[in-house]
DNA sequence: TTAATTCGTTCGGTTGAATCGAACGATTAT
DNA sequence: ATAATCGTTCGATTCAACCGAACGAATTAA
């Protein structure tokens, strides 16, 4: 029958059209057809479903995400074991230090913000809530990695790489697990402008009473402020005051 | 052929599972599968795409909604065009009154809060980011409301009623008209204890420069504290002032 | 003003993806 | 140890997804 390019499960379709309402703010049903390479009565069908499902809305003619997903989005945040707790502490840190304090888990092998916390001088990092990142390159995220299990970590490195973002970025495999050790005997991360030029970062796990991970909370600023003694000296037993209220506070949920 | 329920698309069925997992936090596929109607092997099979999109996390064997969902909640928020500004706004005047400010819109004939701040003495209402609450029982639903084509908000009324939430709700469409047309020659709208027992509000309602609606702010507030001479001559000039700046920005995008 | 595109939408025939039930091994409860 | 329940796989059947054609409406070009 020729050259059939939309052998694709009706799910995925669905799914397509979201990610394709993600991208481009708006879109009408022709250029939708042509972006996914379905016919336009396809497109339409599809969007009709999400429109009366009320997961996207018309406007004139284009279609958009609608605030369903906002609502979703909040609700899924909300049932993150640590979050009502840790964004308590991370407001405070950001208080206390002036920076910028952020909270974040993994998620499918990748790191999630939750929460972000701007103290009066703190830094405006390229960082949205919800966005997902990489997990070697950061400091919450190399805290994460060093409460996972090796055999988990390497899964995570095989599936999404450990892409260079800057001149100091960690690319080596062996580099990473020694850090992680290292990481597990001084109780929390570092991160020298591995990510970006110029921002330092310091990070410490948050665990649950069987020792599996929940999330990271960190501090991170310029390099010039954040030096590493800094950071070594102040800002770890700060971080290490909030980590210990989250995490009896999770695993006592009735002193809340 | 005898009994059979499932005569559904397979788009609806998909946006079930989601809207299941917004309702219950986790499940699994045979819970699923009861839930919807449908054979375990199909609920199997729909959650294995959305596992493989990234909509859905598995915790061990159950599924639940993925943190993608708060990237695009986020992502739709955002570009909401009045967002940037208005929250700055609401920033300021829940700073400036001590109380709970709101920004909303409508979407669906329904309202939606897009961002909360509160101020020192702010209650705590039960109205999470992203929600869908009725207008005609809200500040700044009647707000929004009365800038709408009378034929619009037959419509919205028709769709979703006039739902008596407490004793003071409105209910009737003529008291609700008659109401909308002061709104609109007064310039600010007023809640009197109309959603919930004890709790007054006043909204204004922001405009594009063509005249059409683009959402609404409004202050809340315990009925004893918010008095309406309190709220028509504090309040009211406060969000005339805030409406201006995010008038001004949203039609002058320059300026900002 | 008119003509020509381009758009969203509707519809019926065709086809292949969605669906179910049965069966599997793994896990948990009894 | 046994029974029950779970998630998962698989093949046969069928019905929903899909396409192309055609429509009027809206926009753009002439």
């Amino acid at each position: 029958m020729g050259t059939n390019p939309s052998k694709q499960k009706t799910g995925k379709k669905i799914l397509g059209i979201i990610n394709a309402l993600r991208k481009d703010e708006a879109l009408g049903v022709t250029e939708l057809s042509d972006r996914l390479n379905i016919a336009k009565s396809t497109a339409h069908y599809h969007l009709d479903t999400l429109h009366e499902e009320g997961y996207v809305v018309k406007d004139d003619s284009k279609y958009r995400l609608s605030l369903q997903f906002l609502r979703i989005g909040e609700l899924t945040r909300s049932r993150v074991p640590i979050f009502e707790t840790a964004t308590e502490e991370v407001e405070k840190l950001a208080g206390r230090t002036n920076e910028l304090a952020i909270l974040a888990v993994e998620e499918q092998g990748m790191g999630v913000y939750l929460y972000k916390a701007a103290g009066e001088n703190a830094i405006d990092i390229d960082a949205p809530i919800g966005r997902f990142a990489h997990l070697h390159n950061r400091a919450y995220g190399k805290a994460i990695l060093s409460q996972l299990k090796e055999e988990r970590v390497k899964s995570i490195l095989d599936e999404h790489g450990l892409p260079e973002t800057s001149a100091q970025t960690i690319t080596d495999r062996d580099d990473l697990f020694n850090e992680l050790e290292q990481i597990r005997t001084q109780g929390f991360a570092i991160n020298r402008e591995e990510s970006i030029e110029g921002i330092h970062g310091i990070a410490v796990p948050i665990l649950d009473n069987d020792g599996s991970i929940l999330g990271g909370i960190s501090i991170a600023g310029p390099s010039e402020r954040l030096s590493v003694e800094k950071m070594t000296d102040d800002y770890a037993d700060l971080l290490s005051r909030s980590q210990n209220i989250i995490e009896l506070t999770v695993q006592h949920p009735e002193f809340q």
